[in-house]
DNA sequence: ACGGATCGAACA
DNA sequence: TTGTTCGAT
């Protein structure tokens, strides 16, 4: 029923609010004392006085940055005052940032859409409650509205002398365009919701008002702390001119790098200058037209309607000397972290009615023996069983199964550098439904208790068929949900049914994210032939050497290929290919099940493909390889 | 190999 | 679907 905003000359009212340097802000909260004061955040204050994490705008005058040691920051501003990061059980403790963000976004999911970005920033969408302004109260006379919105930064105006009185007359203005008469309500709302921030919570924020999350993003850091920056849509062109490449979200990296190094791309405007094909025919298909949205200030990306993590995880590093050696020192710094593993994911519960289903593990390693002691500890995942002693037991499962790949049939001496346990596939649990019944009188967090506790079988973690018939809710959609499986393998080829199951499910998912460019094949059997990829040469670094395959041994099993064109083959057996280059009337020839989702991922493949990052893959198992 | 602890997303 | 890599805060 909701049909998406065709949004391309970007109509949106989006604001992105992200706090003024949060840690020094809670901790200034706590110890009102440090008001005023240069103040930053440590943690671990052992070793050269810690590392600073955050760092108050007072501190910053004095050319004290995030990442400085302690000392360092003492050295160029003695006054500095600096505290920890509480520690709990051996590690950094940032539950009182977590809380305190929670604080925040209660506040700021009111008035629209809401989506948390980190634990200091939130994307609104503002669109409804901005034309709802517009058509009830719209700014007439600057006595109306807010003091704090008049002192909002507005990209583009003239400038120089009386800002102030520029940015008033922009407010008011009866022959403003309608997009700018929209943004002018959204920062009337986002004032007012900053307002709030600061009374309920005693902190301050700044924030971006804009028609895409991309703009907002950068808008919001433009002045701060405690100040609000419009982006006309007339400004935007300038902005991106003259704005480095490396301060857009997503270049900050690798990618923003082989730009400059590669193309000569300094500016965001720079990239103007190439082709949407030249930017795909390096970048990817989807990157490269990622690239030319962006160079134009064009950015579909929605706002989520998420206020809470998706996931939950906790880690500490080992470095150097205090690299873990023994089994023993492993486990009981697993039992740690698992703790608060199981802490944090038993409040998710009870607060929010959430269960975590999938427990994962990461770890870094080298072999002390080997001159290179180069490290590539695999990541493991299983079910979650709630509670600290099954986590505990799983997550060592976990670890030792790791080991033994990572040493191989040597058991040598290895040092464990760091480790991480992580929750997912969080979902929510429906409040109404059969699943609830079977529950009846018990509160959630015990029924899960005693689900795990009738114990089961003490085998490796594999399958979560009883976790799942336990645990997991009652479908309000008709989708069925994997609380945990393995990948499907060719030699355990699955079953047609089970096949057409997973293309259903898959679709719909993909679907509901109303975006995507890529059908992704399973050809289902064959690994032995090699496949053409014309897919463009990576750009990373890291993806370079690792593409095994450039030639075409043998021809596409017939059907798929004649699909269209095949943008890239897969080392998963699979060949994805791109909306655009699939022929319709192939289609036909495929089993009747399957059209109607193809051609349905097809058609909102198109509508958005083009302003949002990204790819959706459409799976398509096939029974055999003439199918 | 002292820039740690977390998160989300794309990719293979 | 699992596991890896990237980028971010
Ligand atoms: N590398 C980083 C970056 C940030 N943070 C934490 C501490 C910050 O307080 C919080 C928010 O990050 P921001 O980038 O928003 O920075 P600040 O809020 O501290 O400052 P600003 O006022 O510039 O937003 O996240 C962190 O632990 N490690
Ligand atoms: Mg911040
Ligand atoms: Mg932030």
């Amino acid at each position: 029923m909701p049909i998406p905003r065709p949004d391309l000359q970007g109509d949106r009212v989006i604001a992105h609010v992200d706090m003024d340097c949060f840690y020094v802000q809670v901790e200034q909260r706590k110890q009102p004392k440090l008001r005023g004061l240069p103040t930053a955040v440590v943690q671990y204050n052992d070793w050269k006085g810690g590392a600073l994490i955050a760092v108050s705008y007072e501190a910053r005058k004095f050319g004290v940055k995030r990442s400085m040691r302690g000392a360092e920051a003492e050295m160029v501003c003695p006054n500095i005052q600096l505290v920890q990061v509480p520690v709990a059980r051996g590690k950094a403790d940032l539950n009182a940032y977590r809380s305190a963000g929670s604080e925040v976004v209660s506040i700021l999911s009111t008035k629209g859409r809401c989506e948390r970005a980190s634990i200091d920033e939130v994307y609104l969408d503002l669109t409804d409650a901005a034309e709802s302004m517009l058509l009830e109260t719209p700014p007439e006379a600057l006595e109306d509205i807010d003091e704090e919105a008049l002192k909002s930064h507005v990209l583009g105006l003239s400038g120089d002398e009386d800002r102030e009185k520029n940015v008033q007359r922009w407010f008011i203005r009866s022959d403003a365009i309608h997009q700018d008469k929209l943004l002018a309500c959204g920062a009337i709302i986002v004032a007012h919701l900053r307002g709030e921030v600061l009374k309920e919570t005693e902190f301050t924020c700044s924030a971006g008002i804009a028609h895409n999350k991309m703009l907002a993003k950068l808008a919001s850091g433009m002045h701060k702390p405690a100040q609000q920056t419009i982006v006309p849509s007339s400004a935007v062109k300038d902005l991106l001119a003259s704005l480095p490449v490396k301060k857009m979200k997503q270049l900050g990296g690798k990618l923003g790098s082989s730009l400059q190094n590669d193309l000569g791309v300094n500016t965001v405007g720079d990239l103007l200058k190439f082709s949407e094909e030249k930017l795909q025919e390096r970048y990817g298909f989807n990157t490269g037209t990622w690239l030319w949205n962006i160079a134009r200030g064009i950015s579909g990306d929605e706002v989520k309607g998420r206020v809470l993590p998706k996931s939950h995880g906790c880690g500490k590093t080992f470095p150097g000397p205090r690299a873990l050696k023994t089994a023993a020192a492993v486990e009981s710094w697993l039992n740690q972290l698992c703790e608060e593993l199981s802490e944090r994911i038993q409040l998710d519960m009870d607060q929010n009615k959430r269960v975590a289903h999938t427990l994962t593990l990461h770890a870094r390693a080298f072999k002390s023996s080997d001159v290179e002691p180069h490290k590539k500890f695999p990541s493991k995942s299983c079910p979650l069983r709630y509670g600290i002693n099954k986590i505990q037991e799983d997550a060592k499962k976990l670890f030792d199964t790791g080991l033994r790949e990572f040493l191989g049939s040597h058991s040598n001496a290895w040092r464990v550098t760091s480790l991480a346990i992580s929750a997912g596939k969080i979902l929510d649990t429906p409040r109404t439904s059969s699943i609830s019944r079977f529950f009846q009188g018990k509160s959630l967090s015990s029924a899960i208790s005693d689900a795990s506790n009738d114990d089961i079988q003490d085998d490796a973690p594999s399958s979560s068929i009883g976790c799942k018939e336990n645990i997991v809710p009652e479908s309000d959609n008709d989708e069925e949900v994997f609380a945990h499986g393995k990948y499907v393998k060719e030699d355990d080829a699955p079953s047609k049914d089970r096949k057409i199951d997973v293309l259903c499910t898959q679709s719909r998912k993909q679907k509901d994210k109303g975006n995507g460019s890529i059908l992704k094949f399973f050809s289902g059997t064959n690994t032995s032939t090699k496949h053409a990829s014309n897919a463009p040469s990576s750009w990373s670094e890291s993806h370079k050497g690792q593409d095994q395959r450039d030639h075409q041994e043998e021809c596409l099993v017939d059907g798929h290929s004649r699909l269209g064109k095949i943008s890239n083959q897969q080392r998963d057996d699979s060949w994805n290919f791109n909306a655009e280059d699939i022929d319709p009337s192939v289609i036909d020839e495929l089993p009747q099940e399957i059209q109607r989702e193809v051609r349905g991922w097809i058609c909102s493949s198109k509508r958005a493909k083009t302003t949002k990052r990204g790819s959706s893959i459409f799976h398509y198992f096939s029974t055999d390889d003439n199918a």
